[in-house]
DNA sequence: TCAGCATTTGACCGATTGGTACAAAATAGT
DNA sequence: ACTATTTTGTACCAATCGGTCAAATGCTGA
């Protein structure tokens, strides 16, 4: 029963590794960087997550969670949901720009992935159709409250604002001022009122 | 004072290329995968192309002219620009699976790359904003002529254009239905009216 | 105290990566 | 026919890729 102890912290080591695809991708990052940057060696690696390919799968479940932590923690402070809303993408034009060139994780992994390792992008897919449950939900009751005018089927407007964050994403690797990004989401925000 | 003659069509190698890192990204396409789909050797390649980097660059030189030739010339048959636009988008939706599967070249590139290689990401960038330039002329037209009635500035919807490009691009490796995806684009494309 | 066991370490693995070297081959000009 | 010039095919390269393995290590329960 029970051997030698564990040396590192698993939940940090994941954290590590989630940064790290996050910023490089599945491909560019490599079983080196992976160790390095989450301070175990090859066998530890191997023993705990078993491959590359299952640490992926298992940071993007992390960023899941998370941001949807996060997102539910906000959604219980505020009584009007659909300022969160407008706060979650005005937020994106006062970002750095290391943010900026970070994109969106699941975005990412759907744009580099498909068609190449349709395993790795499930849960890719998960999370942005997660994103727009969200959406669909504060925006049917945010209707029948009538913090908004905009009659729109909740369905479509959901849709529309998870395509807003999956291109806002790809535009603010192109632009990264807050002068060039905030009027772009300004407008596609008035449509919500 | 010629020497051996090549073998091989150099442009429709390098078409060959383009089609291949469209699919699979740059980092997923080996010189193996290259020269077997180009057709040619190793010793030709480098001859021809330089290196594995020069010859993406050459691709998405050769995607953005391809692109832009192909909308300059249907550009000059309509005479509602507005209707070509909206044409373009509305096409997406009826786009076979595998279409959907390959996104934007030039917005796979940045997901990809931005970060890693910027040296990569140039030509992605021009591609885009070279897009975005078509949008806001004929929409500068399209409102002095009146043909849309939106009287936004056409600098902000172009960005709107772009970033509905960049953002269905992402979501329809999500949704790839014309049902899931025809109605979000018709509700995006109403704001134009 | 020590047997039992999971974890750690780092050497090692074959395969593949992008890229090079060079001789053979094929042309054009003299 | 010969030379200069270029392309082609292939053997080869070091480096890196993701992954394995066995011995050393450090803990727990008996």
């Amino acid at each position: 029963m029970a051997g030698r102890p564990k040396i590192f912290d698993q939940q940090t080591a994941l954290e590590k590794a989630s940064k790290l695809f996050w910023d490089k991708g599945y491909e560019s990052t490599s079983l080196d960087d992976l160790t390095t940057a989450m301070g175990i060696q090859k066998g530890s690696f191997y023993n705990t997550f078993g491959s590359k390919k299952q640490l992926f799968i298992e940071t993007i479940k992390l960023y899941e969670k998370l941001s949807f932590d996060e997102y539910e923690r906000l959604l219980e402070e505020t009584e009007n949901p659909i300022e969160l809303i407008k706060a979650f993408f005005l937020h994106c034009a006062d970002s750095p720009k290391s943010e900026h060139l970070k994109g969106c994780f699941a975005g990412n992994t759907l744009a580099e992935l498909t068609g190449i390792d349709e395993e790795l992008t499930i849960d890719a897919k998960k999370y942005l159709t997660g994103l727009e449950n969200i959406f669909f939900e504060q925006i049917s009751i945010a209707q029948k409250n009538k913090t908004i005018k905009n009659q729109t089927e909740p369905k479509i407007l959901a849709r529309y604002l998870l395509n807003l964050w999956n291109g806002i994403n790809i535009t603010r690797r192109i632009y990264q001022s807050n002068e060039d990004l905030k009027p772009l989401i300004e407008f596609q925000l008035s449509i919500l009122n």
